[in-house]
DNA sequence: CTGAAAGCGCTAACAC
DNA sequence: GTGTTAGCGCTTTCAG
């Protein structure tokens, strides 16, 4: 309850101005019907300006039910603004910004944050970031339930029908594996995300699958490998299979962490990319593009896009959830070669 | 004022438990005081889970005079999240987040941002990143007198006192400039960003001209370029300085963009680095790290800095205003050779 | 131990 | 045209 040096407030900006609060209102907020008077208007004006008073977003959000926030949740714990995120956000922030919305980023798993910004009213909507689906699910129903404009990125929600915006995870999983193929692969070993709990995981699997069927060729067992997102699997599970005789010439990631895992372990294996391993991931990491041969997420275009759909669907005329799916292009360096 | 299936409140949770609602406050806030006996607090939280209900952030806010949400300012207005922002936000973030603080960032020029923040009264603190140091005083002089917790990142505000976290832009200038001396350089050319506006271009230079006094070299007319720290000025002004016929082995920049397109001028006219011109630059961009010497500041580390400094200053144990300065590592590859 | 009551600062409908 | 009034949903004394 210690408050600082007591912000003028509208009663304070009446008395200067020898009028009631409420005219306060109208002239602050050029309302457009009662007409104030200008001589009125000006002295309003000016004790406003002169006491620095500008009407308290608290008080007025809690009044019209309406924040002119939209809530930003962020799945991952640490380091939260890497580069995926920051992309996107580049992009949503210049679809909302000339609507005068603000962002609001709450810490916390996704639950939490789902839970806070929504159940709390903190928010008009929300964009969620690459949230693993089946953890999310149970606060994500009420969201869907309540009709709550909510847009979801990178992840689609199990069981629950709401706007999603990512890259085409199966198509673009599809055109990597595809150049690999061009190139001559046969044998080519998949390390894929978690595909129990990520959509994105699973569809860029599937992508690989549809490829390598295409062209008529056999995806033995054990050239999927299922390492979750993280690198660290990689440089668990990678070795393994090495070890066990696996024959591959090309390798799909479907991240850059373990891309760059996996780069680690071939070259600890004096293997050379691409002269021995042909290597290809789908990532918006930047920082090797000139090393590996990505297929690169238009961040800001996804971004934005989810923007446009949150603005439609904070204004009311949203109609059914909808799904949008951005192509990626290909980038980066030649990490891929025939097979010898 | 229209609003979606009204969520329920805390009268309908009351009603449910069949107690006051105060009574909901009091158990659901676990106040220390009166002590609510078992089964009323039970049918309490029942009632709430089954009503999902949350105590409203904005009625709270109204009435205790907390937001429990800290503001981010981003002078920057477009892509606002690259690199430089994302890192410090990260170890921000990490330091807010045990405290339940919120983010809120708005959109705006600098000005309007402060003023948005802090007269609107949406928040309990705030951080202003790399905001030009001239065009934000009038708001920011305001934000002092009031005494309302804020720091200051990347730009020292002008005529305000106030906390202020950066790099130690003088020594980090100092020390790249004296590896270049060290590497045999005598004449060196400085691109320096915006004098004018930016305390952290004029402190890059002043540390410039210390090394270059400490080792009794002359700093020669139109040795210091003023570029702001756009690499587009450079494009236009190196050529010029090239074609004047000026001497110099060796450039330092004042950011990373002068330097890229440094390197780009450089390389239209058949001049190589480091063999026949040294770069050597201060940026947090990493990009192009294998490729140009630079002097990273330690981003997480500035935000954290931050975010427990803005800790403080909101809890009211902050005292005098303080300025913080960290140092920064020398990274990055060898663009740096004696000259020919 | 629980409930009633007074605001927090504002918007918007409605009198004057 | 301007002022009065009724809440928005909650926290927090203060009586019962």
């Amino acid at each position: 309850m210690q408050r600082r040096k007591q912000a003028a407030n509208r009663s304070d900006v009446a008395r200067l101005a020898k009028v009631a609060p409420s005219t306060v209102s109208l002239v602050l907020n050029a309302t457009p019907g009662p007409r104030i008077p200008d001589e009125t208007r000006q002295r309003v004006m000016e004790a406003a300006r002169q006491l620095g008073y500008s009407s308290s977003t608290i008080a007025r959000a809690l009044v019209t039910g309406r924040t002119m926030t939209v809530g930003v949740v962020v799945h991952f714990v640490e380091r939260p603004f890497q580069q995926y995120v920051a992309g996107i956000l580049d992009g949503f922030w210049m679809a909302m910004r000339p609507q005068g919305y603000r962002m609001l980023l709450v810490p916390g798993s996704a639950e939490s944050c789902v839970a806070g910004l929504y159940r709390e009213r903190s928010v008009d909507g929300l964009i969620v970031l690459a949230a693993p689906a089946a953890s999310a699910d149970p606060e994500l129903k009420s969201l869907a339930e309540a009709d709550f404009p909510a847009v979801f990125i990178g992840a689609r929600p199990l069981a629950v029908r709401t706007d999603y915006i990512d890259i085409d995870n199966a198509a673009t999983a599809r055109q990597a594996t595809e150049e690999l193929i061009r190139a001559g692969h046969r044998d080519i070993l998949h390390l894929a995300g978690p595909l129990d709990v990520n959509s994105a995981a699973r569809e860029r699997r599937d992508g690989f699958l549809a490829a390598m069927r295409a062209a008529g060729l056999p995806v033995r067992e054990g050239m999927v490998l299922d390492c979750s997102f993280n690198g660290a699997f990689v440089g668990q599970r990678l070795p393994a299979l090495l070890d066990g005789g696996a024959r591959f010439t090309a390798i799909f990631c479907a991240n850059y962490d373990m891309a760059r895992a996996a780069a680690a372990v071939l070259a600890a294996r004096g293997l050379r990319v691409p002269g021995d391993v042909s290597l290809i991931a789908i990532d918006a990491d930047n920082t090797l593009r000139n090393e590996i041969r990505t297929f690169a997420p238009p961040l800001e275009d996804i971004g934005g896009a989810a923007g446009r759909r949150l603005r439609e669907s904070m204004g009311g005329t949203s109609g059914a959830p909808r799904t949008v799916l951005i192509p990626c292009q290909p980038a980066g360096a030649a990490s891929v070669a025939p097979p010898r």
